[in-house]
DNA sequence: TTTAATCTTGATCGATTGGTCAAACTTGTC
DNA sequence: GACAAGTTTGACCAATCGATCAAGATTAAA
C-alpha cells in the first residue's frame, strides 16, 4: 500500500480515482453527514464498487478526513486574506464576495462544513481552537483598528465576522430552503446571487458606515 | 392502538413518555440527521427500551415526523407576527429579538431545521412551498411599503429576510464553532446573546436607514 | 511479448439497525 | 381486591452496513 499513502508519485488511475471518490464523497457527506451516508452510496456515486473504492480509501473514516480537510482549506483561505491594512469597505467587499463565490461554486463544501459543526465537530476542534480563533483574534484586531479609525460604527468585531459567515454561508447550506422559494427556472440562482451580495453590501456598508 | 392516536384522551403515562421521547428525538436527530442517528441512541436517551419507545412511536419515520412537525411551528410562528401595518424598526426589531431568543432558548430546533434542509428537505417541501412562501411573499409586500415610504434603503425584501433568518439562526446552527471560538466559561453564552442583538441591531438599523 | 505491479470485484463476514412479538409487569377502574 | 387495560422488555428477525479477501482482469514497464 506504500504507493498509495506514501511519497511515491500516484499513478494515472490512482490520482483520476481518488478524485472521482472526493467529489462523490461530498455529494453525499454534505446532505446525510458522516453517519447518515453509506459507503456503498458515495461507490455507486463514484461508478466504481464499494472494495475498490476501499482500495484508495481505506475505511469511511479515512476517506470523510480527507474531504472534510479540503473543504475547510478553502473555508479558511479567503478569510485569511483580509487584509488589516486596507480600507474596511474593500476589504470587507472582496472577503463578501469572495464568500458569496464560494457558495454559488461550491455549495456542496459549505454544506460538509455546516454538517460537520451540527455534528458538534468532533474531527474540527483542533482547527476551531487552533488556526481559526488565531485568524478569528487577528481580523477582530483589524476591525477594531478601523473602528478606532473613525472609518466605523462602533460594534463587537467578533460578531460582524459571524454576521458575514452567516449571511453569505447561508447561500448555500439553506439552498434547498431558498429554492423552494423561488423556484428553479433557469437563471433563478444567477439572480439570486446578484441580489445577495447586492443586498449585503447595501445593507453592510450602509450598516458600518458612521452617520 | 386507538388511545395513541385517535380522539380518546391520553393516559398519564402516555403524555410523560411521549413528552420525553419527543426531547430524546430532538437531542439526537439535531446533531446527526434522520438516517445518522439510531432508535437505540434516542430510546437510552429518553431512558427506555427501543420496544418500548416503539409502542409510543410505530416507526422512527412517525417520530422523526413529530418532531420535525413541532419545531416548524415553532419555526414559522414568530415570522407570521411581522405586522406590515407597524414600524420596520419595531417590526424587524421584534422579529430578530424572538429569534435570536429562539436561537438562545431552543437551539437544537434550529439545528433539526438546519439538518432537515441539508439533507434537501424531503418532509418539507409542501410546507415551504405553500405556507412559508405565502408568508414570505406577504412580508415582502410589506417590506416594499416601508421603502416606498422611505421608511428603509431601497432592498430586495426577500433576501432581507434571507440576512435576518442567516444571522439569528446561525447563534443556534453554529454553536458549536462560536464555543470553540469564545470558550464555555460560565456567562460566556449569555454574554453572546446580548453583543448578537446589540451587533444585528447596530448594523440592520443603521443599513437599512436612509441617509 | 513477457512479467510484475496495479486494479477490480463477487463472495463473505461480524456487527448493527429498524422492527416484531408474546409474556410479564404495572396501572386504572369498579 | 379483582380484573381489564395499559405498559415494558428480552429474545428474536431480516436487512443493511463497514469491511476483508483472493482470484481474475488490466495496466505499466522492460
Amino acid at each position: 500500500m506504500a504507493a498509495v499513502t506514501g511519497e511515491t508519485p500516484r499513478t494515472r488511475i490512482q490520482q483520476e480515482n481518488r478524485e472521482r471518490i472526493l467529489k462523490a464523497a461530498l455529494d453525499m457527506f454534505s446532505r446525510t453527514g458522516y453517519r447518515g451516508t453509506t459507503l456503498d452510496q458515495i461507490a455507486a456515486a463514484a461508478g466504481m464498487s464499494k472494495p475498490n473504492m476501499l482500495y484508495y480509501f481505506r475505511t469511511k473514516e479515512e476517506l470523510y478526513r480527507s474531504v472534510l480537510q479540503e473543504t475547510l482549506e478553502d473555508w479558511l483561505t479567503p478569510f485569511a486574506k483580509l487584509d488589516p491594512d486596507g480600507d474596511p469597505s474593500a476589504e470587507l467587499g472582496a472577503y463578501i464576495s469572495a464568500k458569496l463565490a464560494h457558495a454559488r461554486i461550491n455549495p456542496k463544501a459549505s454544506r460538509l462544513f455546516a454538517n460537520e459543526i451540527l455534528q458538534g465537530a468532533p474531527l474540527l476542534e483542533k482547527t476551531l481552537k487552533g488556526r481559526l480563533k488565531d485568524l478569528v483574534e487577528e481580523k477582530s484586531k483589524a476591525i477594531r483598528a478601523w473602528i478606532a479609525a473613525g472609518k466605523m460604527v462602533p460594534i463587537e468585531p467578533l460578531h460582524l465576522i459571524y454576521m458575514i459567515w452567516a449571511a453569505t454561508q447561508h447561500y448555500a447550506d439553506f439552498e434547498t430552503q431558498m429554492d423552494a422559494l423561488e423556484g428553479t427556472e433557469p437563471g433563478t440562482r444567477e439572480k439570486r446571487f446578484e441580489n445577495a451580495e447586492r443586498t449585503l453590501f447595501t445593507v453592510l456598508f450602509n450598516g458600518l458606515k458612521p452617520r
